[in-house]
DNA sequence: ATGTTTTTTTCCTTTTTTGACATAATAAGT
DNA sequence: ACTTATTATGTCAAAAAAGGAAAAAAACAT
């Protein structure tokens, strides 16, 4: 029954001495502070200043409520100060969960400009391939793969991922091009697994049709870089990310394996929990990343242009 | 725009983990206290806990503001708790001001029943016959002997006090009794005087006429008492309340003086703040006042009769 | 998929708050 | 003592806000 901002109130009449003033530096006409304090006296059951035209008195009680309520304003105070301008300030912390696949690639170098760009943003990089609770475990942020392991998280896309089985040009010499993607069965394949989510499963499509094969290999790295580097030396065939692998496919290094079927398209996307109330700085991350993306897709194009 | 009551009511859901579990607790329905958290962020511009179905979680600037708005909370709880039941409980202290004249007489000893019926009261006495500013000075009750002196304050009667002018048998055996008012200037008064407040004016009145005598004496005093004192040594006449020589005249100490006509009859008045709101000590105090003066002048009738 | 629990939204009613104005009270100036 | 200026309060009608019921949506668990 008795409301806070009345003994706030209160508060801001001792201060001035006055209602007709506080009336005025709150935009508030005279009989509403009068109405509230008397409201905050009934409440308490108590009388709490001696009012004459001139003078307001503190009574007792009146001081005694004062002398804490003033404590307990400014702690408040204190506390919102604590908040505002939270979801405006390009200041704090984004804790942030990728997928290892992912951050082998675009992402440790766009959230790297991203903390040169805004130096007082501090970004916590968490890498796992394990599902994590974002909720749970804290995260402002995760990338994921899939768009929405959670409904109750919002997923924007930050690019389509390609991804292609790729050798060495002296592997293909050797062991011959696979003309489909089962022939794969009978190819030496490179795996990556990290922890325990083995992806021996490859996916290609092609006019909408999906066809998945289960692979073999004796070589197993929980690294797309390290498996990109068996590749290259002839190892056997990797399935990764197009992006990885670009340049060494433009540069002769390895050259795309079962080319007739387009490697399955895999979208990356930016999960974070649904808020009413935009966080910008998670917002600039967020585009940070998909922009870094798509330069890096643009550069596809030019290249394979 | 932000509501104060909106902030606790965060701490509270924070607390519980739960809004129905707090919509319960207060008697509130779920949607009031999902709209007063949404409010609060909107208003806040920030998100401050993440909801699910099963689980609250504190976003950073939830848990930045839950953290300080509990000490606040806190904070405003002790404030109220140092005024509830102010005005009903039997504590605290009674600061009065009494008229030296009244002070002589019943309230003193009042006063000092008032004090051991209820122990938890404290009654600061300031005894004086300056004309305080109740308000100003910080007193809770003035005694008076004029009705109304200031208009903010209400009065209220304790009884009625007759003055008298007396004096020993020997002085009037030896000067004559004084068959009228006028004839008290040929006479040696004996003045109450105190912090310049000389009551050198004794009035009289019968038949509803008022005489008003300006009264020569070479000997003044400060304290009725000694006035009392005086007169029965038979220094003079004195002028003082009918209460503080009753039994001086029973027992044919003192004389009254101008026998055909009737002393003045003035009022004693208990003068405290209009409050609106009951203050049940002072009160208390007022009617023990009142019933002590009401005794002694039974104990009047009694020994008149 | 289905059911259960919890939060949110919607719609409507009730309550509270508000401002304008009139009134009362009083301190200060003349 | 009289007037004046300032300040607080009461009243009333309009506006705003709060509240509640129930349906909807969301998030999990099985």
């Amino acid at each position: 029954m008795v409301k806070a901002d009345d003994i706030f109130l209160f508060v801001e009449v001792v201060d001035e001495g006055s209602f007709s003033k506080i009336a005025e530096k709150f935009e508030l006409t005279n009989s509403v502070v009068s109405k509230r304090i008397s409201r905050l006296e009934k409440a308490l059951n108590v009388q709490l200043l001696y009012r004459t035209t001139r003078k307001l008195t503190l009574t007792d009680a009146g001081s005694a409520l004062y002398g804490k309520a003033r404590i307990a304003k400014q702690s408040l105070q204190d506390a919102r100060d604590a908040v505002t301008g939270y979801g405006e300030t390009l200041k704090g912390k984004i804790k942030v969960t990728v997928p290892a696949v992912s951050a082998d690639i675009v992402l440790s170098n766009a959230i790297a400009e991203f903390c040169q760009l805004y130096p007082e943003i501090e970004v916590e990089l968490f890498v796992s391939n394990r599902m994590v609770n974002i909720l749970d475990e804290g995260f402002d942020l995760a990338i994921r793969t899939a768009p929405l392991p959670d409904s109750s998280l919002v997923a924007r896309r930050l690019m389509d991922s390609h991804w292609v089985a790729c050798a060495s040009p002296k592997y293909v010499a050797q062991k011959g091009m696979p003309q489909s993607p089962e022939a794969l069965i009978d190819h030496q394949c490179l795996v990556y697994k990290y922890e325990s989510t083995g992806a021996d499963r490859w996916s290609f499509e092609q006019d909408g049709k999906e066809t998945i094969v289960s692979v073999n290999g004796r070589y197993q790295a929980n690294n797309l870089d390290s498996l990109r580097q068996a590749a290259i030396s002839g190892l056997g065939i990797a399935y990764v990310p197009k992006v990885l692998v670009h340049e060494d496919m433009l540069n002769g290094k390895l050259v795309s394996v079962a080319p007739l079927y387009c490697a399955k398209l895999m979208g990356v996307y930016a999960v974070y929990p649904r808020s009413r109330q935009p966080d910008k700085k998670l917002n600039l991350l967020v585009e940070h990343c998909r922009e870094a993306y798509i330069k890096k897709q643009e550069y596809f194009y030019l290249t394979e242009g």
